[in-house]
RNA sequence: GCCCAGGUGGCGGAAUUGGUAGACGCGAUAGACUCAAAAUCUAUUGUUGGCAACAACAUGAGAGUUCGAUUCUCUCCCUGGGCACCA
């Protein structure tokens, strides 16, 4: 064999790998099936940078590795293509999106397939395809069907800059996600969709599902569900409902507060005496935006209902009511019972206003100035005391309901048509998809309406119910539709009579193992949960929950540890470490440079230490290559006497280790422990190593450089591909029966070491250890007080 | 403010039922090869003192439990990320 050449090797065999199929995966197989994802990409016009490939890389290997196991993998790639900057770049250079994305993902595409990604490109998939978002819209027909998409008119969240409206997920401190301006609120018309109906089995089915803790926990705090109850205050001749979480504490509550922009408060009006103040509070309350509450500080404001009292329905006596933003309106009832003496906010707010504090809970727990409730303990008295005062047990959660309308181009129509007669009506299921018309301008217009609004050939039709005038919705989904279904459509991407068939959306789903971003969280992977339970319960999917197991990647910074990015100008383009290195020393560096879950910086120097590995195997393999046949088919361990069958290989204990800790490390991500040790076995197998075990060496290797080791394995005679070889066995039983070192110790600090067998003696070890002549000098003279002994680790003396 | 993750050599990082801290890799130093350089190979490489044997110190800081703590407990500091008046 030659010297190791990356770039005669990397391309010949990514050739070869996709004329034999052997990473598309087939609907039927007497295998196991293993489903593994990825995130797939939004192909940017910047191409990839070195961060992208890294959670790639990772499934590729646990793919690798599960087709040696003998599993049927899937393991497919396509397009979230819809987004903002592909339609901001094509506004800037005046193209259509189509043609942008298209160059876009053939750029991505010869990016990915240079690496040497196992992906079955047989699956690929596009969302701006319109036959994948014909059902895209289908789903959006199902959910309207059930009542579960709504218009409504709501404040939003506005970005003047963008010119869209977003999700609360998408508002990050007041800011647009995207461009970072102040966001403004703008009352519009939205398409609403209804996930706060799921927001309870969305919380509660996270136990049943394998993610990684703080995904879950990310999970939960965000729909925030609070169990506690609603207790009617009577103010005057109204009521009204307050939410709390500790109706125990009710004997403490000492004033009420309510939303500025609470109902009841235009009702008693009248009875206000001080209404023009109450008035002025709600205008200030209304003028600031997201950005100006958060940078208040929490700094308390409100006014007192001058002329009214609130009944405290335990203690019935009269309480003040106030007025203050620190209440939401969205939130609960709008409506709060203060008890400072255990709430921070409302101590808070009744120190700035002289309001009375009453403590009612001591601080184990116990109640007292409640009444007939005094000596109980306060948790497990709310139910009793919620019936008390005839409040109802509720449970309530932070989640809204889904901003799922944006006023752009570039993204799947919304499927409806406005009659003037009949309101809102579904397109004909026939009709879909409802195609993106081509437009000559992309631009956003003043007014927030979408660019389709303008084109009044596509905008005006028949209504399908009565054939009467109509338009078309011209708002279009956000691009978080596209990809709340797509792991479904993968499993059949080519029917165009349902968005997958059921019998493989019964084999494939669901999903076992998914990688992604930990930014998509609360994003993406709550809204395909949502959608996916919602598919469940029409019984189009077979499970209701779509991953089984989810684990999140770190991400690469550049050198200096900022973010990669093009503005930044530090960005490191794979396609120059792929010539450079190539395709099997960048996978190997990226699974090395350090633990998977964690951020961590790119460094041009480390990387040459993997490639400088890879030669060595390389070179390993060349002499085991070039060994006369004998040698190569030597059997070097068996029973002493033990006669051994030439072709019965006995795994040594240094393999069979090196064996079950590649195994375990790759199965828990720990990427880089594995490659660690396999460095070690080749540093210690340099000189001398058989073609067995070089084999078995080389298959552990597989995942991690498939082209290198590729080459190798058929220089070395196999005829078929490493891909397919079966993964090596270990045996948990084999013990070393090479002598370990026991560590002595004296008090605690290591004095010096015995090399013994596994089950020697404890006692003569203690006294060989005691005889040691630094062990001796140190417990001369001296008492010794005790001896541990931890069987095949050390002896620790006491002195 | 609350929640989560983390803090170990010059650098990335290893080390879990508490048992040799610094594996592996990068970098650095010296040597071999070479006319020379690169590449490669060999050796050394936590800090301090010492020619050395050796000794002391050392995992963000401080305490505690233990024969023994990077690992467990408590208090505090710092970094990154998330949430942000959610009653």
């Amino acid at each position: 064999m030659k010297a190791y050449d990356h770039k005669k090797i990397e391309l010949k065999w990514q050739k070869e790998w996709e004329k034999n199929k052997i990473y598309n995966a087939p609907d039927k197989s007497p295998k196991p099936k293993y489903y593994s994802l990825i995130e797939f990409p939004y192909p940017s016009g910047d191409g990839l940078h070195v961060g992208h490939p890294r959670p790639y890389i990772g499934m590729d290997v646990i793919s690798r590795k599960k087709r040696m196991e003998g599993y049927n993998v899937l393991y497919p790639i396509g397009w979230d293509a819809f987004g903002l900057p592909t339609e901001n770049y094509a506004i800037k250079t005046k193209q259509d999106p189509r043609v942008v994305t298209i160059k876009n993902v053939k750029n991505f595409t010869r990016q990915i397939k240079s690496l040497g990604i196992s992906f079955d490109w047989s699956r690929e998939i596009n969302t701006t395809d319109p036959k994948y978002y014909k059902w895209t819209q289908w789903i959006f027909l199902q959910f309207l069907k059930k009542g579960l998409a709504y218009k409504d008119k709501i404040a939003i969240n506005w970005c003047p800059v963008d010119k869209i409206g977003l999700a609360n997920e998408e508002v990050v401190a007041g800011c647009c996600e995207r461009c970072g301006s102040p966001v403004e609120k703008r009352e519009k018309e939205q398409w609403m969709l209804r996930i706060t109906k799921y927001a309870d089995r969305l919380d509660k089915d996270l136990d049943t599902v394998d993610f990684l803790p703080h995904i879950k926990l990310a999970q939960k705090n965000w729909i925030g569900k609070s169990e506690g109850a609603e207790i009617d205050f009577k103010i005057g001749k109204n009521m009204v409902k307050v939410f709390t979480t500790r109706p125990d504490t009710i004997y403490g509550a000492t004033y009420l507060v309510l939303a500025p922009e609470h109902e009841l408060l235009s009702k008693i009006k009248s009875e206000v005496t001080n209404w023009n103040e109450v008035q002025m509070y709600q205008l200030a309350a209304k003028a600031k935006n997201e950005l100006d509450r958060t940078k208040e500080d929490k700094d308390k404001t409100g006014v007192e209902l001058e002329g009214v009292t609130a009944t405290n329905p335990a203690t019935g006596e009269p309480i003040p009511v106030w007025v203050a933003d620190y209440v939401l309106a969205n939130y609960g009832t709008g409506a709060i019972m203060a008890v400072p003496a255990h709430d921070e906010r409302d101590l808070e707010f009744a120190k700035k206003f002289n309001l009375p504090v009453v403590e009612v809970v001591t601080p184990d727990g116990i109640l007292i100035n409640s009444g007939r409730f005094d000596g109980l303990k306060a948790l497990e008295t709310k139910q009793k005391i919620t019936d008390f005062v005839g409040g109802e047990s509720v449970t309530r959660f932070k989640l809204r309901d889904w901003v799922f309308s944006r006023q752009r181009y570039w993204g799947e129509p919304i499927p409806v048509i406005h009659c003037a007669d009949c309101g809102i009506v579904p397109v004909p299921e026939k009709d879909l998809p409802v195609e993106l018309p081509k437009v000559k301008n992309y631009e956003p217009t003043e007014d927030g309406e979408s660019p389709l609004a303008n084109i009044s050939k596509w905008v005006n039709v028949k209504c399908p119910k009565c054939a009467g005038k109509a338009t078309r919705e011209t708002d279009t989904m956000p691009n978080w539709a596209g990809s709340s279904w797509y792991y479904l459509r993968y499993t059949d991407p080519k029917n165009s009579k349902a968005f997958a068939d059921k019998k493989k959306l019964d084999y494939w789903t669901p999903v076992d193992w998914y990688n992604g971003g930990n930014e998509h969280t609360t994003l993406h992977l709550l809204y395909s949960r949502f959608w996916h339970k919602f598919l469940y319960d029409l019984k189009l999917v077979p499970t209701s929950e779509p991953y089984k197991k989810r684990t999140s990647h770190g991400f690469i910074l550049a050198q200096n540890g900022e973010k990669m990015s093009k503005s930044r100008g530090n960005v490191i383009n794979p396609d120059d470490i792929v010539a450079r290195f190539g395709a099997d020393t960048m996978r190997m560096y990226e699974m090395f440079m350090g633990p998977f879950d964690q951020a961590i910086a790119w460094s041009e120097e480390a990387i040459i230490g993997p490639r400088r590995f890879l030669e060595r195997v390389w070179v390993m393999g060349a002499r085991v290559n070039e060994a006369p046949q004998a040698q190569q088919n030597r059997v070097r361990v068996g029973a002493p006497g033990e006669r051994v069958k030439r072709r019965d290989f006995a795994v040594p204990a240094t393999l069979n280790k090196l064996i079950k800790k590649v195994t375990e490390d790759i199965d828990s991500m720990k990427f880089n422990t594995a490659i660690s040790s396999l460095m070690i076995f080749s540093n210690e197998k340099s000189d001398s190593i058989s073609k067995e075990e070089y084999e078995i060496f080389l298959k552990l290797l597989a995942p991690f450089a498939p082209h290198m080791t590729e080459e190798i394995w058929h220089a070395l005679g196999n005829k078929s591909s490493i891909t397919l070889a079966p993964w090596p066995k270990y045996d948990p039983n084999i013990v070393s029966n090479e002598e370990i070192k026991i560590v002595i110790q004296v008090n605690g600090k290591v004095r010096g070491e015995i090399l013994a067998l596994p089950d020697v003696a404890e006692e003569a070890l203690k006294a060989q250890a005691m005889a040691l002549p630094a062990v001796a000098k140190h417990i001369q003279g001296l008492e010794i007080k005790k001896m541990i002994y931890v069987k095949g680790r050390l002896i620790n003396i006491v002195i």
